[in-house]
DNA sequence: CCGGATCGGTTCATTAAAAGAACCGATGGT
DNA sequence: ACCATCGGTTCTTTTAATGAACCGATCCGG
């Protein structure tokens, strides 16, 4: 659509979107674009080291430039930042805690916390530490993070902090299994005894969990069916930080086919 | 730098050395662009998602397309097929063996190899798996890499496959200390008793190795002054390797900066 | 409480540059 | 030897980028 910047930036979609790299008249054919339209965009952007042209082939692929400009953004984007908002609507809506968390050497630490207002209520602190086997965002950082920490955290010690604590690798294996099947995890005072806590992961643009959302009520006044609607809430503001943070991951819009 | 494109990618590039974000008018004075130029730059931008406008305080910074796009560039263009015609032309010019590793699970792969084609050379073979303390590869990647690796190799046995071999955690430091210092890595007979090798890292666009070039040599025929010079010219290779993949490295030359 | 400066954003006549059909030499498959 | 297609160039037409002037909102010092 629209204009030269429109057009060069379709153009970069395109290239995300095909296989290795590409040739001028293929790309141009995929655009629909003339031409001398795609080279003098092509070029353009090859000079800024946004589009790299092989020597040999003479084909195209995305450049250099584009790593520079994306270690900017994941440098200047953080959690902090970028999730404040969406923590504190979600605490208001379900009327609970809720915090983020960030994996930090086999455990999590909470970056962002909003507390609830009600008289009753979890009270989180923000930077307090908190173990992956038995908390609600640690489950949902193992089932959805790297697979080394999982490994890593079976293979350690796995204190009981509670009689509802799982302590054998196991046990806890099943807890990340579930995790992964349903997306978000549970936990039923495994880690203090009195509150119970749903938790999502936050995926990355490669479905890696880059830490962990989660909502923390008292156990004396959430039921299952309770639990379930936090689950809902929690679910539904993680995919919003995710989007706010790596795009709308639905971007299926270009049609990427005739790859050779 | 004349046409529309490039002055987007000049914005971009401005965005990207601004700290966090930057309003319309600061970003046009910048660029030395007209204000009404700058915003269709960046409002097209910002329909793609390539710019982000903060919705409360009306100013701009990188948008998450930038992460898609990175992610893509990071998938398709790898060591092996950017860094083969450097690794041949390295080893004609030092007319020795060199390979391209790698770390995986506690130890290097070499992941491309080109053979000297003397009579007597080291005969390295693609897909081999080299330990990390008593090799310059290894020392190389423990030098550069990731900070959590080191510890563990550290805590880890440390086999003797030569009587050269450092076989205590403090020696194993010494050595990688050393490689820091100097940014480049020596290895004289401690993995195999005829051969000696340097190594160079390849370093990501954040100064994190993600692994090691080395070239080796039989022991024999390789004095102080000849291992010098392989090792001048690995570091050279290294990060034309370095340069190719990530783009000119700005800024952060190799400064033994102490990662952590 | 006011006046000037600056902000983000809009308008529209002017003009520069983007478009695109035709063309070119090279390449490669049949 | 042929024809199709490749990457790239040329040149006239047309389109879209430009930028000075303008607007309302906001900030800020006197």
């Amino acid at each position: 659509m629209g204009g030269t910047v429109g057009k060069s930036l379709a153009l970069l979609d395109c290239l995300a979107a095909v296989q290795d790299d590409i040739g001028l008249s293929e790309l141009a054919r995929a655009l629909n674009f003339d031409k001398a339209t795609t080279l003098r965009l092509l070029t353009a952007m090859v000079t800024h080291g946004m589009v790299e042209k092989l020597a040999h082939s003479r084909r195209y692929r995305l450049g250099p430039m584009v790593l520079r400009l994306a270690r900017k953004r994941e440098a200047t984007v953080t959690f902090p930042q970028s999730a404040g908002p969406i923590l504190k609507s979600l605490s208001a809506a379900v009327q609970e805690s809720c915090h983020l968390t960030e994996p930090a050497e086999m455990e999590m630490i909470s970056s962002i916390v909003v507390n609830s207002d009600r008289a009753i209520r979890v009270q989180l602190v923000a930077g307090q530490r908190i173990p992956l086997h038995c908390t609600a965002s640690g489950l949902a950082y193992l089932a959805f993070g790297p697979r080394a920490v999982l490994d890593r955290v079976l293979a350690a010690p796995l204190p009981a902090l509670t009689p509802n604590t799982c302590t054998t690798p196991e046990a806890v294996l099943r807890e990340v299994s579930a995790t992964m099947a349903r997306g978000y995890a549970f936990n039923r005072g495994a880690f203090d005894i009195e509150t119970c806590s749903v938790a999502a992961p936050i995926l990355d643009g490669t479905g890696l969990a880059k830490g962990a959302l989660s909502i923390a009520a008292p156990t004396t006044r959430i039921d299952e069916h309770g639990l379930q609607r936090l689950a809902d809430s929690v679910v539904a503001a993680a995919h919003e930080i995710t989007r706010t943070i790596f795009g709308s991951l639905s971007h299926s819009s270009h049609s990427s086919r005739s790859s050779r």
